[in-house]
Order: structure tokens, then sequence, then C-alpha cells
RNA sequence: CGGGGUGUAGCGCAGUUGGUAGCGCGCCUGCUUUGGGAGCAGGAUGCCGCAGGUUCGAGUCCUGUCACUCCGACCA
């Protein structure tokens, strides 16, 4: 390709509203123009990487024996109201009305389609395992895109789901979509995680994130550098130390505390340490205000609470439902006395001497033991593994990173195929139903990944296997000189050979177009410039930065 | 959804007490230049986000509205 004949307007100035470096680079690489928050077009350049790497994924999806379909993006909302997502999916999901006013929606994901297909088709359990999947646009209605296309309202997405006759079988269609993907991302040269995570909304019995590590991550990732153990905050346990015996119980005391509502202050003001601080926080799990209690120095993690209540809505109470429930002004919740179920962290069991809030404002009590002054539901994990807790499989310092999320398998078990009445008959002849399990990669999220991971203060770094193309040919001379003939033919000589070249044939001078090389940052670069008369070009590695020299011919060799 | 910020030329931005809009980059023409974002000369480009209002007069003040964006909450 011509850079005469292309749209490609690289960008010199700092976009003022893009933040992320992938997003930057995205922009002034000309790869994708912004049409509305969160919606993009695909210029030239950025489009071929997309094709890229769709064929990329593609040909994993099909070495694991997926069978590639197209469903709508367009979806009438009757499916969705069979599997009750219509009702629950909220304001995420783009809903419309056709002329005659029937409810559609855009697809944010496609488990209903999919379902429907195979509960149309399969009649026995012959016929299975099968994985099906698809390369689609997905359509969520975020309440903030961010960061170029790491989250857009539209977004690329390979979605699969395989439909198994028995548990052991999902397992195997499970490691099979796995593997894919870890083939996947190793081919693009990512350095990622496979992380353990939790279902979510998805329901199901398993599922793992796979995690490309980078600052602008809205996922934080615990793992273990010596055993590999791997999770999602969400999901990530530590191992429990040893307990020392319990401190003997002081009588307990009410102490004015006037103002301190924060666990800063009441350190501060009683002068003990946050670990000596229990804090209560009360939540609404399905309409009903329950607390959480755990150390003043840690963090709930509400999906944790949540599937330990086994409640499906659960968010933090307004503060006229704290100050109803504890009589008191936000930040004097306290166990004592306190009239809805407490949930405590295992890590307040058998600690005795706690200072609480006292449900009255501007008090707080010290020497508060759960079970002498006050009842817990029961303890279990509730709070979010920190940076240095024990790894729970080998024990080792466990680290934190932010991940970008780039893949994520799940095992369904048969949540939609039951709610959609989808059946086979099995071997003893009666109606069965398959176990099903979905796996998506997010493919336009993974070239900002791939991006955020491959640059240097000059631009983009493409690896070979995704780059919009693989040579960037400069030629240096002037309209109408020898060089630009000598770069015209190795131009012609390097495509007949099949190799993909972008050649710079505008009449710029030569920092324009090492800056634009740079910029966009095919892995090679050509220039055709003073030697071009001795029939030798100057190959440089984007890469490495390394340069030869090399003749015509060898070059083209080179390049094949 | 809560809190902030910004909308002026393709991009990045300036615009004073209200007086009819400018800079840099890019673009066009010419000459010179040609291995790391060239120089000189000339030129084109604006519903000042949109709608009301105040005023003799609004990019500027007021009201409303829309969009984009950041922080947070949320997120198969």
């Amino acid at each position: 390709m011509k850079m005469s004949n292309m749209l490609l307007p690289t960008i010199r100035e700092l976009p003022s509203d893009a933040e992320a470096t992938s997003h930057i680079l995205m922009l002034r690489a000309a790869l994708i123009r912004q049409v509305s928050s969160g919606v993009y077009s695909f210029l030239p350049l950025g489009y071929r990487v997309l094709r890229k790497l769709e064929e990329i994924v593609r040909e994993e999806m099909d070495r694991a024996g997926a069978l590639e379909v197209h469903m709508p993006a367009l979806i009438e909302s009757d499916l969705y109201r069979q599997s009750g997502r219509w009702d629950i999916y909220g304001d995420d999901m783009f809903r419309l009305k056709d002329r005659s006013g029937r409810d559609f929606l855009l697809g944010p994901t496609h488990e209903e389609l999919f379902t429907d297909l195979v509960r149309w088709w399969l009649k026995s359990y012959k016929q299975l395992p099968i994985t099906l999947y698809q390369i689609q646009y997905k359509y969520r209605d975020e309440k903030r895109p961010r960061y170029g296309l790491i989250r857009c309202k539209e977004f690329l997405m390979k979605d699969a789901y395989s439909f198994d006759a028995t548990l052991e079988s999902l397992d195997e269609s499970y490691d099979k979509m796995k593997e894919a993907y870890y083939r996947t991302y190793e081919r693009l040269g990512l350095s990622f995680l496979c992380v353990d995570a939790d279902n979510g909304a998805m329901g199901g019995s398993g599922s793992q994130e796979f995690m490309v590590n980078s600052p602008i991550g809205e996922d934080d990732i615990v793992y273990c550098e010596s055993c590999r153990y791997a999770a999602n905050m969400e999901k990530a346990t530590y191992g429990k130390p040893a307990k020392s015996a319990p401190a003997e119980m002081l009588p307990l005391e009410r102490i004015p505390t006037p103002g301190a509502h924060t666990i800063a202050q009441i350190t501060e003001f009683l002068s003990c340490k946050p670990e000596d601080v229990a804090k209560t926080l009360v939540y609404i799990a399905d309409g009903k205000p329950v607390a959480a209690m755990l150390r003043g120095d840690r963090d709930l993690n509400e999906v944790k609470f949540k599937n330990h209540l086994g409640c499906v809505n659960l968010e933090m109470a307004p503060p006229e439902v704290v100050e109803q429930v504890t009589h008191a002004a936000v930040g004097f919740a306290g166990p004592v006395g306190l009239n809805i179920p407490i949930y405590a962290d295992i890590e307040l069991e058998g600690v005795n001497n706690l200072v609480v809030g006292g449900n009255e404002t501007d008090i707080h009590l010290r020497n508060c033991c759960i079970g002498r002054d006050c009842t817990v539901v029961d303890y279990s994990d509730l709070r979010c593994a920190v940076e240095g807790d024990m790894c729970p499989v080998c024990g080792k310092p466990l680290k934190l990173e932010r991940g970008i999320e780039i893949g994520h398998i799940f095992k369904l078990g048969k949540r939609y195929t039951e709610l959609l009445d989808c059946t086979y008959t099995d071997e003893q002849g009666k109606p069965a139903i398959p176990f099903m399990g979905c796996y998506g990669i997010g493919v336009s999220r993974v070239i900002a990944a791939v991006i955020e991971q491959n640059n240097d203060d000059a631009g983009i770094i493409w690896p070979e296997i995704c780059a919009p193309y693989k040579v960037y040919l400069a030629a240096l001379g002037r309209p109408g000189s020898a060089e630009m003939d000598a770069a015209e033919k190795l131009y012609n000589d390097l495509t007949a050979a099949g190799v993909e070249v972008l050649y710079d044939d505008r009449n710029e001078r030569a920092g324009v177009k090492f800056m634009d090389a740079d910029l966009i940052g095919l892995p090679w670069r050509v220039t055709v410039g003073r030697k071009a008369k001795d029939g030798i070009a100057e190959l440089k590695n984007r890469r490495t930065g390394e340069v030869e020299e090399l003749s015509f011919d060898a070059l083209v060799e080179r390049m094949k």
C-alpha cells in the first residue's frame, strides 16, 4: 500500500482527552477515530489489525474444534424474557422498539441465542459435546466508557458456548477452550495471567479470567510468584495465619469520641492501632439491612460478602438507613445492641477488646468482645486480600497488580439450558439438560492490551503477528529521483514476494517519514536513500533498533 | 447515578472591563531545502456546542439544554 493512497492522518500533538498510552497511540497513529463516547470507527490501519486478531482467534477456535456461526446483534426480547435477563440486566442493555412497538435489544452477550439454536437442533446425547462460537459486536450501555478501546459501548467479541452431557465432559470442553486461550495470547506475545474469578451474575460453577498486567487495568489481581496462584481480587483468598491465644477480656468502656467517625480519626483520638478497631458496615441485601464487621484496616470484599449471604443485590446502605438502624450519625455503627444480622470477618474470631462504634453519635466502645457484648451470625472470609498476605496454596507473600481483562471463561452449568428448556434424550432414553460453558475474548480490547505492552516514547511496536503491515518502506529521494525509482522497484518486488509493505512515497522530508514510521510501529523499516545507487537499502528493527544494510535482493529474501 | 472540568478553524489552545475572533501545528500556492517532525513569501478555513434571555451590541453576562471528559459508584 502506498502512503499517497492511504487514509492515515497521523497526529503530532497529544490528543487532549486521551489518558491511556494505548488510547493516545491509537489516535495518533490513526488506527481509530472516536465517533461518540465509547464508540469508535476503525480506520484502514486499525481495521487491518482487528482483522488479523480476529483471524488468530478464529484459527485457535477452529483448532479447538469449535464451529463458527453468526448470530444477530439485533434481538427480539422474548428469549431474554425467558431467561429473565430482560428484567435483570438493567440499564446496561440497549433496548429499542421496532415500528410495531415490539421490544428489541442489542445483544450484550449471546447465551440465549446459542442456547436457542442448540435446543432447536439438539435431539440426542450422540450430538454432544458441541462448541459453537462467533465473532460479533456486543453492545453494552457502559456507565463510563474509558481508555479508548478498553471499555466501549460497542466492541468486538469472540464468544463461544459449549454444550456437554456431563460435568466431566464440560470440564474437558472448558479445558480445551482454556488451552486455545493460552495459545491465542501466547501467539500475540502478551504477558498475561490466568486468574480465578467470581462467576458474578453469570452464575455457574467456576470461572477464570485472562489478565494482562497494566496500570490502567480496572481489576486488581492477587498472585503468588512462587506457585502461580492467581485470582481476581473479588475471588482472592489468602492463607490464615495461626492465631495467638485471645487476650483476657477487659471491661467494656464507653468513650466519648466527638467528631471521630473515620478509622484514622478514631486511632488518632484513642491512640490505638487500626487493627485494634473493628468497623461495622451497614449494607442492604435484597432489601434487608445487614452488617459486616471487619478489622479497621481492612476493606470489605463485597463479592465475597454477597456470595456468603447468597443474595442477588447488595449495596451499601444509604445514610438514612444507617442512621435509622444505628440510631446514630454515620460513622458510629457498632455491633453492640445492633438489631440486624452481623457477619464478621474471620480475622476477628477470637480477638478480644476491640474498639467499636457505640451506635450513638460521638460515642465509641473500648474492649468489646464478640460473644460477651454482642453476637454475630458467623465468621467467614469477608475482606479483600492485601499485598503480603500469605498465598493460600504455598504460604509465600502474595502480590497485587492491576490488570486488564482480555478473556473470561465460565462453567455455566445448566442455568441457561434449564431456563430456556433445552433438552435432549440421553442414553437411557430420558430427557436431559446439557451443561453449558461460555468463553469470551474482547478482540478489540486485545488491540489496546497489545499496544499497552508494546510501545516506547516514539510510538507503537507491533508484534509481527498482528502488525497492520510488516514493512515500512521509506523512500527518501525527491519525486522522480533515482532513489524513488529504486524504492518503487523494491516496493514492487516486496509486494510480489508476498510481503505486506506500507510504502511511504510521500514527498516529505526524512524526519517526517521516520517519525511516522516509529509512531505506526511496523516491525521493520526499510530506508531507500543515498546508497540506493549502489543497490543498498537499510533495514531497521523497530523493537531492537538494530540496523543493517542489505542489497535489494537480499532484503526481499529476508522479508519473505 | 453523584461530584468536578471542558466545548472557539482538521488538531492543540488563547481571547482582558461586553464593541463583531486570534496563535501554533496541519492544509493550499510559489521558490529554496531534502537521512530524524525544513525555511521564506503568500493564501484559505469559524452557526465561538445548541436554544432562549439581558443589552444599542454577547465568544464574553444570565437561564436552560446537549455533548465530551476526569474522579467515584457500577460493571457478563
